[in-house]
DNA sequence: TCTGAAAATGGACCTTT
DNA sequence: AAAGGTCCATTTTCAGA
């Protein structure tokens, strides 16, 4: 599952995460390493699936996605097709930007991204009241992003 | 704050958003648009931010970044210069993969990327006990990560 | 690590609406 | 003017020695 990362991949997955189109002469300059040697090691962290893809990110509120919600869900029945229905109700879902199916006082954790409140509650029905394996959900609507990313920790040790 | 997309926009950003390493040639072929027509509109829409970058996404298990934690936080007061030095610490802390400052019944949601349940312990006593402006916090524990990413729905009209 | 070929990017310039 | 297309120079990637 794990898979062995020395320094220079580290700082490498670290300088990535941050902004993939850095070429990598420049990566080699900032690691010290060849252009070669990185481009070898990004290739191999890549056919190993340390790195899973490289994406663009876009701004939400550009393009009229205003609106950031989390929601939390209880589910009725923790029967697994049950669960497995909603998992998929729930991906397939494009204005579902991440779901975790949790332990503790809720079951999912949903995080939304909308164009407005008429959107989500047109989505609650959707997903949720039309659903009746869910008891019940919170809304809690983000006022403000102080963090969003999907950035991995990756400790270097000088 | 929005910007006018067209369907050529919009489909370039999903194309994209799933996989940023597509060439531009590529790319054009499957929008119907020369490759510098293409190069010109994705220099665009990072000019205008709506490509805000480009990063490499990186797979958490890989790295020994087990586990992912949702936490809830409430503060006590909600005084401006108190939340913003929350935010501040919460931003700050590179296991602290998203945090969104939410109305509801809870002030903020953190997602945490971390090695284990020890260092999960440990972040608590570093962001949440020792700052005497958080009331309480709850944790739920991810089981499965269903659906994780940063994608912008984009719809287009045919 | 170095060198060089192949690929991709991005600008110049002309054409269309 | 605004946006597309073709062509060409420059930059980047990536494999072999």
């Amino acid at each position: 599952m794990t898979v062995s990362l020395d320094n220079f991949d580290r700082k490498l997955l670290v300088e990535v995460q941050q902004d993939a189109q850095i070429p990598q002469n420049e990566l080699g300059a900032r690691v010290n390493l060849s252009t070669a040697a990185v481009n070898r090691r990004l290739r191999r962290l890549v056919d190993e699936g340390v790195i899973e893809r490289y994406a663009a990110v876009v701004s939400p509120e550009k393009v009229g996605c205003a609106l950031t919600i989390v929601t939390m869900v209880e589910v009725e029945s923790e029967q697994i097709d049950l669960l497995d229905a909603m998992k998929r109700s729930f991906a397939q879902c494009p204005f579902v930007q991440q779901c975790y199916y949790v332990a503790g006082e809720w079951d999912f954790v949903l995080v939304l991204t909308v164009h407005n409140m008429d959107q989500y509650t047109e989505l609650t029905r959707q997903l949720f009241f039309s659903n009746n394996n869910v008891k019940r959900f919170k809304t809690l609507v983000s006022m403000s992003r102080v963090k969003v990313g999907l950035g991995v920790p990756v400790s270097i040790d000088e």
